[in-house]
RNA sequence: GAAUCAGUAGCUCAGUUGGAUAGAGCAACGGCCUUCUAAGCCGUGGGUCGGGGGUUCGAAUCCCUCCUGGUUCACCA
């Protein structure tokens, strides 16, 4: 039963409003003792022609109450209703039990198909901080769409072809050696790329040689492409040590180098679609009645763009998957970019290309600046998880010295740690990143969910078989009883809130809610020394929030132990 | 200069399809472990919701304007 939807029915009723009017107007009061739904009668005055509080007390008089509200009160132009507490925690709690991990699942999206595009770092470089974004935001609204019933396809769309390359090879024949390189990885490649900067400063002749052997690799020559895909092959590598360790998996690794071939098509389309202009050598897309400077598309030596790039991915995208919506996570100040080619897609007659998204966010930054690779201001992503894993083995240590799986646990709880940081505020936001935060696990911090899912756990242990059956809902009568079924009922919707703004920080802090509900509840009422219904009744309760916790943190990628 | 995002408690942020006294966490201070994991719970202090106008019965939320900060603005990605 819908609580808001019966009410709202009846209010419609009492009031001769539509269905919709009521709805839209019933809403959940701040605080408790205003009742558990209210309706505002401001709205009303107008169309009755009396004052809001005389039209509550009518309404109030007129409304046909139902077994499962308790109480009606008026407050000023307020009708308050109080549900029963007994019914309502039986109609939430045995949805939840009942459909077990699938509660907050939905087929909305069933056969509907979104492409995701994230993560997507430069090859040769390390992984460090500034990718964590991107890759645990598009991870997180992966499986929140997954949920949803929509079939995903997570794209990382590596930076596996430029110029940068080329400056990468001319490094590599003047600094490198096989030896340094096979057993330094990335970290030798980031030694002589840097290298190439500072020299490149006195002898300006190591660009013209870098763009060669680019232009090479585009021609396909065999010498650079070998040594490309030695230096794709150890980035990849190391990339997937730190994926396995967020848990984070794609379907498709189709970088940039992945279009080189096909770009040359859409070039012609836009050619022959009249939308391609020349402008001060380069080739373009004139933007001018959009209000946006012009998109390149062909540099005036010829060299491809991102830009053209991103176009030809969205296209090959179209056809290989025909998505329902394409989602880019980048950061905000590619936002510029997006709207471009976007609107060259539009130009070229796709309406599709209202179904690409830009979904961006905030500027990560240290407190000693702007992160930089070149001048060595970087936390990478590894040593960020392992100190995380660390600060969690040194509590875990303290706290909880016999604890079995220690090693996996603090993997599991430090990684969770990490990850949940990053999805807890508004995507948007900037952050400026600091150990200090990072490190606290206390509050509303990852650690603090999964220490209260695994108290969950511990409990059901201890209470050994939990029967399902004649559960005697109307003991939980507490306020706390009350506001965890609130929040578990919140959770479906929950979900789909965050999948139509795409910002899993709805459901981090939904379980937040939760924890915090329930940890209260916890500490209130004693579970397992209960007489029998109560037990019972309070057991179901602990069962339903481990259930949707678990479910929860697994939708944001991170892992639920059951005891740390 | 233009575009864009942001400005809410000392700090980090929720709340922004308009609704009742503006909420958390961190930090500070004070309580609670012979009882189901104290990574917890309870309490105290802390606010011109950037400023000013306006719309409205009602504005942190909508409109206008100004201020501050971030970012972007032609051959990097």
């Amino acid at each position: 039963m819908d609580f808001k939807m019966e009410i709202a029915k009846l209010l419609a009723k009492a009031a001769d409003l539509s269905l919709e009017d009521a709805l839209s107007t019933v809403e959940i009061p701040a605080n408790k003792g205003m009742g558990d739904f209210a309706f505002p009668c401001f709205r009303l005055a107008k169309v009755f022609r009396k004052a809001p509080p005389m039209i509550a007390q009518e309404i109030a008089e007129k409304f046909d109450r139902p077994e499962f509200v308790e109480n009606i009160q008026v407050v000023g132009a307020y009708v308050n209703f109080f549900i029963n507490k007994g019914v309502y925690a039986q109609e939430i709690l045995s949805k939840v039990l009942d459909q077990k991990e699938n509660y907050g699942k939905s087929d909305i999206g069933s056969g509907k198909t979104i492409v995701i595009d994230y993560s997507s770092p430069n090859i040769a470089k390390p992984f460090h901080v500034g990718h964590l974004r991107s890759t645990v935001i598009g991870n997180a609204i992966y499986k929140i769409y997954e949920e949803l019933g929509y079939h995903c396809v997570g794209i990382n769309h590596l930076g596996d072809w430029g110029t940068q390359f080329g400056k990468l090879i001319v490094a590599y024949h003047n600094w490198g050696t096989k030896e340094e390189v096979e057993s330094n990885g990335i970290q030798e490649l980031m030694r002589i790329y840097v290298k190439f900067h500072d020299e490149a400063e006195k002898n300006p002749a190591l660009e013209d040689e870098a763009r060669l052997w680019f232009v090479k690799m585009q021609e396909g020559d065999e010498e650079a492409l070998t040594l490309w895909k030695w230096f794709y092959d150890i980035s990849i590598i190391e990339f997937e040590r730190v994926y396995d360790m967020l848990g984070v998996k794609f379907d498709a690794y189709t970088g940039e180098s992945f279009y080189n071939d096909k770009m040359a098509p859409v070039v012609e389309e836009l050619k022959s679609k009249n939308i391609l202009k020349e402008s001060e050598g380069a080739m373009i897309v004139d933007l001018e009645d959009k209000n946006m400077p012009p998109c390149l598309i062909i540099r005036k030596d010829g060299g491809t763009l991102y830009a053209t790039r991103d176009i030809t991915a969205a296209l090959y995208r179209k056809k290989t998957y025909d998505f329902e919506k394409c989602i880019y996570l980048t950061a905000l100040d590619q936002n510029l970019h997006f709207a471009q080619w976007f609107e060259v897609i539009h130009k070229m007659g796709y309406d599709w290309y209202k179904k690409l998204t830009h979904v961006p966010f905030g500027l990560v930054s240290l407190d000693s600046g702007k992160l930089s690779t070149r001048h060595g201001n970087v936390i990478l992503m590894e040593d960020l998880l392992n100190q995380a894993i660390a600060e969690t083995k040194r509590i875990i240590e303290e706290k909880n010295p016999s604890l079995a799986d220690k090693e996996e646990v603090s993997k599991q709880v430090g990684i969770g740690a990490v990850i949940f940081n990053d999805l807890y505020n508004g995507r948007i936001k900037d952050v400026v990143f600091s150990w200090e935060r990072m490190l606290n696990f206390d509050g509303e911090t990852g650690p603090y969910v999964q220490y209260t899912h695994a108290r969950a756990c511990s409990i059901l242990k201890r209470a050994g078989e939990v029967t399902l059956e004649n559960i005697h809902y109307d003991m939980l009568s507490d306020d706390a009883s009350l506001d965890i079924c609130k929040l578990l009922e919140a959770y479906p919707e929950k979900i789909k809130d965050a999948a139509n703004k795409m910002e899993p920080s709805v459901v981090t802090r939904h379980l937040v809610a939760i924890a915090q509900a329930f940890n209260k509840f916890y500490h209130d009422n004693p579970i397992l020394s209960s007489e029998e219904d109560v037990r019972q009744a309070r057991l179901a309760i602990v069962l339903a929030v481990k259930t949707v916790m678990k479910e929860g943190l697994g939708l944001l990628g991170i892992d639920a132990p059951e005891q740390m």
